[in-house]
DNA sequence: GATTGATCATGT
DNA sequence: ACATGATCAATC
């Protein structure tokens, strides 16, 4: 048996989607034993794990850089962790916020759109029940923007980016925004980095990314249906009260 | 039970 | 330092 540490990066799509296909089904600990790696007991202090693990194992290229994950097709990957229902079990970070510019950027410019404009999902099992080596990879979805959709996450960008442009950033919270959210992403709350107030004076702000909610990256998985089930049916007396 | 704000590990 | 990969856990 070889053991591969890395994966040539796809050349095209349907490579990529075909590589995805065949991880359906693994649990994380097959997959990770491929690559001599151990899943860890939990994820409290593993948080990446998986989506370095699914990285490794499609090939992605970017590593830490701020790139698509897929360089040259232009794709990013995101493991999303779903319930049993297919229901995302948590938000998806999508890119950090330039503080003291994006009020100069418009949306078509904008991190947030190219992030997102094609997106491989591979859903994966989440729930804290499960024991994390033994969390199933579901079937992945490569999806691109919709001019709907599109017109969704722009509404709230535009909000959002409004707010932060006016130098109200501070008066920000996770409430905001329908389908996109803005919500602390740092080492630690002690963390700063360089903003701009109301009167256009610098100042050092906690840093902060765009995050999409559970619910709207419910609807996209849900609506191309995606993890078809994977033994949700043990009952192992998880009756709801 | 859902959500927000806080936090953890690794790579460049 | 700051980007990537996210989940944890206190609170609503």
């Amino acid at each position: 048996m070889t053991v591969p540490t890395r994966v040539c990066e796809p050349q095209t799509e349907a490579e990529l989607i075909a590589r995805a296909r065949a991880l359906s089904g693994l649990s994380f600990a097959e997959l990770a034993q491929r690559f001599s790696l151990m899943a860890p007991p939990d994820l409290r202090r593993a948080k990446g794990f998986v989506g370095a693990l699914l990285e490794r194992a499609l090939g992605a290229s970017a590593g830490s850089r701020a790139l698509p994950d897929f360089e040259t097709l232009g794709i990013e990957l995101k493991t999303l962790p779903v319930d049993g229902r297919g229901r995302a079990l948590e938000s998806t970070f999508v890119c950090t916020i330039p503080l003291a510019e994006i009020g100069e950027v418009e949306w078509q410019a904008s991190r947030v759109r190219r992030k997102l404009s094609r997106v491989l999902w591979i859903p994966v099992q989440g729930e804290r029940e499960i024991a994390v080596p033994e969390r199933r990879i579901g079937e992945p979805l490569l999806w691109s923007l919709t001019p709907e959709v599109e017109a969704r996450l722009r509404f709230d960008w535009e909000e959002l980016a409004g707010i932060i442009g006016r130098g109200d950033v501070e008066s920000i919270t996770g409430h905001i925004g329908r389908c996109l959210q803005i919500r602390p992403k740092a080492a630690d709350s002690h963390a700063r980095r360089r903003a701009i107030d109301a009167d256009g004076v610098g100042f050092a702000a906690l840093p902060r990314g765009f995050y999409l909610r559970a619910s709207f990256t419910s609807e996209i998985v849900r609506a191309h249906y995606a993890l078809s089930s994977y033994d949700t049916s043990s009952g192992s007396g998880e009756t709801p009260t």
